[in-house]
RNA sequence: GCGGGUAUAGCUCAAUGGUAGAGCGCUAGCCUUCCAAGCUAGCUAUGAGGGUUCGAUUCCCUCUACCCGCUCCA
């Protein structure tokens, strides 16, 4: 088991700020509400990233759906009943009573750390130099809260702050803040009693934005099972925007409260009802972690840049039987793309539990009712965008002879968010009218094409390089004469003679393979 | 959350206590027959708020956002 090793001295420090300015100007990604001066972590994607955005979506659902008869899809609500989140341990952590210790750092929950005596002189030891791990004694006596750090003895602690991990709102048309000043009114309550009022008040109506979709698919478990007639092993898959008030967010798109996930909840056989034959619960833990690490690299992601990090023993949840990221190394260092959990029946159990609803699936080989195993490869579909973009980002020297090098995101072919673009040579001879005409083709077909005329044609070449289009076809001379143009691959800068009528076959077969 | 840095045009950068420039880009036109050619004309900026000042993009304060390092990450 190896240990995450975030830290790196970065190849190219610079080539964030290449990224996030080239996504600026082509249209990729936008700050939120730039007008208004940004607003924290959020960001918009443009025209070309939401292209590109819904493309690697799209190829995912083709991997784990539309290709695959064991798995189904669902689209569920964001906000979800608040038991839902108790169940999951999401509404636990989120009320919890967390504090600081000034002195280290240290954070953790008021009520598990050592009583002290309040008022009581205790004496603890600093780190004062994190490089030589110098420490120093110091004194001080112990505040309200009766506690001192865990960590280093100090009795330096900040207020107990409440951690909001999920957005909380209220659902209803009656505003809280109207319950809380009718029960308020002439009555004067200690600073407890008056956190109580607010926080009765607020519960009763207060609803959380999702901080992951996959509780909805063991919420729906029976559900999916039994409308679609699904026999254990089978996955439920879901894309979807969820929510988290992360305590920092960093790296551009990378962490951001508001994001997209893909994630699938594989059920198995656990291992006392496993047929002959079949896969084991940690044969499928193989099997999608192998999987996973895959799609990326057949999308274009260079190997070198991918790897498969199985988590520690104390990275683990109490209920998980392993855990394996799929990293891409950033810029930054390796980083997370992905993480394929084996969940064991914890999520099924504890929903069991906190609704009072048998989820067991009914076995008719075994005629047995138990509760599957669960498999959970889970992806951020801005993560996953984000690795796109920057493993395709490629700066090119200039070739012998020329002063000119250039910028191309070697996308695969059907991430770019443009396919071709249709240029003619120039303006006259009816080249345009020709040129437009083949767009439209493209366009009927459902290819995303575009037509440019304006400056020389390398420079045409060279935008389109930029934003990452895998295909540009030329009207010359010769196309009035025999009906033929040059297609131009933009890796290999290659040209092709092809025929306009075959024009979208050609790219239609390109983008298949 | 802590420390450091940054904020000028769509992008990359310059300059200035007194009219804010360039390159690239973008728009229109001319020219142009395959990899960022040229010519003409045009468009576009001092993050927000406050203070000092006759006058602030420049000096000071606050806020916001971004970047780097630490911390945190159910």
């Amino acid at each position: 088991m190896s240990k995450p090793d975030k830290k790196k001295p970065s190849a190219e420090p610079e080539i964030m700020e290449k990224l996030v300015a080239l996504s600026k100007q082509r249209g990729f990604v936008f700050q939120s509400s730039e007008i208004y001066g940004g607003l924290k972590s959020c960001y918009d994607y443009g025209p070309l990233g939401t292209e590109l955005k819904r493309n690697v979506k799209a190829e995912w659902w083709r991997a784990m759906v539309t290709t695959r008869e064991d798995i189904v899809g669902i689209d569920a609500s964001i906000i979800m009943h608040p038991n839902v989140w108790r169940a999951s341990g999401h509404l636990a952590t989120f009320s919890d009573p967390m504090v600081d210790c000034k002195d280290c750092k240290e954070r953790g929950r008021s009520d598990k750390w050592p009583k002290a005596e309040k008022g009581a002189e205790v004496e603890y030891k600093v780190v004062v130099d994190h490089q030589s791990g110098k420490k120093e004694t110091r004194k001080g006596a112990v505040g309200d809260l009766a506690i001192v750090c865990p960590n280093c003895g100090s009795p330096n602690l900040s207020d107990i702050r409440r951690f909001n991990l999920m957005f909380r709102t209220s659902l209803g048309s009656i505003d809280p803040l109207e319950t809380i000043s009718r029960r308020l009114e002439g009555k004067a309550l200690s600073g407890e009693e008056l956190r109580k009022v607010l926080a009765d008040a607020i519960d009763e109506t207060a609803v959380y934005l999702r901080p992951e979709t996959a509780q909805a698919m063991f919420t729906n478990f029976l559900n999916v099972q039994q409308a679609m007639r699904m026999k254990i092993p089978f996955g439920i898959a879901q894309q979807g925007k969820s929510f988290r008030n992360e305590i920092t967010v960093e790296h551009f798109t990378f962490r951001s409260c508001e994001f997209e996930q893909m994630e699938m909840e594989f059920f198995c056989h656990p291992p006392e009802f496993k047929p002959e034959g079949e896969k084991s619960d940690m044969e499928w833990f193989e099997y999608w972690s192998n999987a996973r690490l895959a799609w990326y690299s057949n999308l274009g992601i260079r190997k070198e840049k991918l790897r498969l990090r199985p988590h520690a023993a104390d990275e683990l949840s109490h209920y998980a039987k392993g855990c394996n990221d799929v990293e891409y190394d950033y810029p930054w260092g390796w980083g997370e793309l992905e993480g394929i959990a084996h969940r064991s029946d914890y999520d099924l159990k504890q929903h069991e539990k906190h609704s009072g609803k048998k989820l067991t699936y009914f076995d008719p080989q075994a005629n047995k009712h138990y509760h599957p195993y669960v498999i959970e490869p889970a992806a951020g579909a801005d993560r996953a965008a984000l690795a796109f973009l920057i493993d395709a980002y490629t700066e090119e020297p200039p070739p012998p002879g020329t002063n000119e090098g250039r910028t191309v995101l070697k996308l695969h072919p059907r991430l770019s968010p443009i396919k071709v673009a249709v240029f003619p040579l120039v303006k006259k001879e009816g080249m345009p009218e020709s040129a437009r005409k083949i767009v439209g083709e493209f366009s009927k077909s459902g290819i995303k094409a575009v037509y440019d005329e304006k400056d020389a044609i390398g420079r045409r070449y060279r935008r389109q390089d930029e934003c990452g289009t895998p295909y540009c076809i030329t009207v010359d001379g010769q196309t009035a004469q025999d009906g033929s143009v040059t297609i131009r691959e933009r890796d290999s800068m290659k040209q092709d003679r092809i025929q306009v009528a075959d024009a979208v076959k050609v790219v239609q077969n390109r983008l298949a393979e």
